[in-house]
DNA sequence: CGACTCATTGACGTTCCTCAACCTTAGTGG
DNA sequence: CCACTAAGGTTGAGGAACGTCAATGAGTCG
């Protein structure tokens, strides 16, 4: 399912965006929408906003006065508890929507942070208004992406209903590569932008149980893990993980990325240690972004 | 903030539903708009249902034909997984709207079942467009009843991001609380239309642990718990424990309700149990609804 | 009254959270 | 260029928390 969620889009560099005019045509595509459905006539002020790593998009608490569409990069979603403590909510990929959460109480309900230099579209809230007034297909589009990300929130609380540690994160994995795939880069080969600290808030368990699960998962052979870059080597057996809702995962079957090279059924099943995966990978892989 | 979710309303059954044309006013009031804000003279085809205990709204993967306002009692959201688990992924209350999340792909996000007699707007979607069409005030609440169902859905997530099981339930009563406020309802006394199976659903642990938290907090005296029927008697101090985001819960304070019969300090802090705490309570609850 | 569902409680074993040490990587300044 | 520092990541040890299994009440319906 989270993989009929988005279409391929084309790579963003490919979409030249020279004047004001021709930026809601680009929300347009990010938000899933035909690009050719909206009057290209039509402009609203509308703005695109570049961040720098560690940029802070908008406050938690703050007025709402625009909603952002991502265009490209990543950012967090925190909330800051009244101890202190940043419980990231989301991560946010190119083509959701910022803030339409806040738009019942006029605040925003997180704050937005980014974790690598992104691109943003502001769409100021008035100029909302009258696209919607004004043009039905807009309407259509945006009504769409709106349900899309109600969806997302429910797929991100998905992740986390599972009891085990590993599954939550074979989850997420395989939630971020059925993302990645939905915008045209390697369902295979991704990178975490989020720090293991930032992931194991979003996840709800400690930082360290995420380093000790994606071990744990290199040994088994479903993936390869170097720092934030992330290979799934078996996709079945990692979903297989992924589905477990209670009960103690049988111990751990080693398994092997492709047919050959197959275990012998002699072989000691519990302590066999494959040695030569976990390693880092050799060639970079290629950045999702920018 | 959850509190400010919601504005409190007339009682359900002070609003006389008779002709077709009022229906669209009860919707809007639901929804948190000016109940004379949209013009009353539209009227859309539009059915109010009702639903028998352990009824099915809609199921999971059927297309989506109408959204769903709940207008009385309560419901539940269940996704099956493939290994027949089901998961509940939230609790429909007064207000809320069913099946948005569908609206991009066309089918129902999940098999929504009622836990006691409910009454539920059916609005199809040819109403819907045509609504959003003509009325403008009618558009703005339901672009802000959407925003609002988006930060319900953050909320959800919310519950489950705490590491302990009973930091995730107190988390839940307060939640619950505050939406009872909301409906105009007693946000002290709260009745449960979940069971602890789906209750442990929702909030990702195992049912026992659920009824063990509940014990815990109410030896505590915190709440006052009768089967599905549960007293708050400490809000600061539930409030206390649904905060703590890490770090093994300092050892129990026993809490006494008010500021009277206070503990002496030379009592003997840990293995002390409150006596008569956790009796059924004598007088039945007010029944939420209907 | 029996059959059923629901809730509670106990026992036991595993998971995973905490604390801590250590290593790697990256950035900074001498 | 290297030393130093800081941040991020991994690993180990220990103990509490919690999931599982199981048995027992309590409430409901036929």
């Amino acid at each position: 399912m989270p993989a009929s969620l988005e279409r391929p889009l084309p790579h963003p560099d490919a979409v030249r965006v020279s004047p004001e005019a021709d930026m809601l045509r680009d929300v347009v595509r990010l938000l899933g929408g035909d690009a050719g459905a909206v009057e290209p006539s039509m402009h609203v002020p509308m703005a695109l906003r570049r961040l720098d790593e560690g940029a802070v998009l908008s406050h938690e608490g703050a007025p709402l006065q625009s909603l952002h569409i991502v265009r490209s990069g990543s950012l967090k979603c925190v909330r800051t508890r009244e101890d202190g403590y940043e419980q990231v909510t989301s991560l946010a990929l190119p083509g959701d929507v910022l803030g339409f959460d806040g738009l019942h109480g006029g605040r925003h309900a997180a704050t937005e942070v980014a974790l690598q230099v992104c691109t943003v579209y502001a769409l100021p809230l008035p100029s909302l208004h009258t696209l919607r007034e004004r043009s039905r297909p807009w309407d259509d589009v945006w009504q769409r992406a709106l349900s899309r990300q109600l969806l997302l929130a429910s797929e991100t609380a998905d992740l986390l209903t599972a009891v085990a540690a590993d599954v939550r994160l074979a989850r997420f994995v395989l939630w971020l590569s059925a993302r990645a795939a939905g915008l045209g880069w390697s369902p295979r080969r991704l990178r975490l932008t989020l720090n293991r600290r930032d992931l194991a808030s979003l996840l709800g368990m400690a930082h360290e149980t995420v380093s000790r699960s994606f071990t744990t998962m290199a040994d088994a052979g479903l993936l390869r893990v170097a720092n934030r870059e992330i290979e799934i080597l078996a996709f079945a057996e990692l979903r297989a993980r992924a589905r477990i809702t209670r009960r103690p995962a049988e111990p751990f079957a080693i398994v092997v990325p492709h047919e050959d090279d197959r275990a012998s059924p002699h072989a000691p099943r519990e302590p066999a240690r494959w040695p030569p995966l976990r390693t880092p990978l050799q060639d970079g892989l290629p950045r999702p972004v920018t």
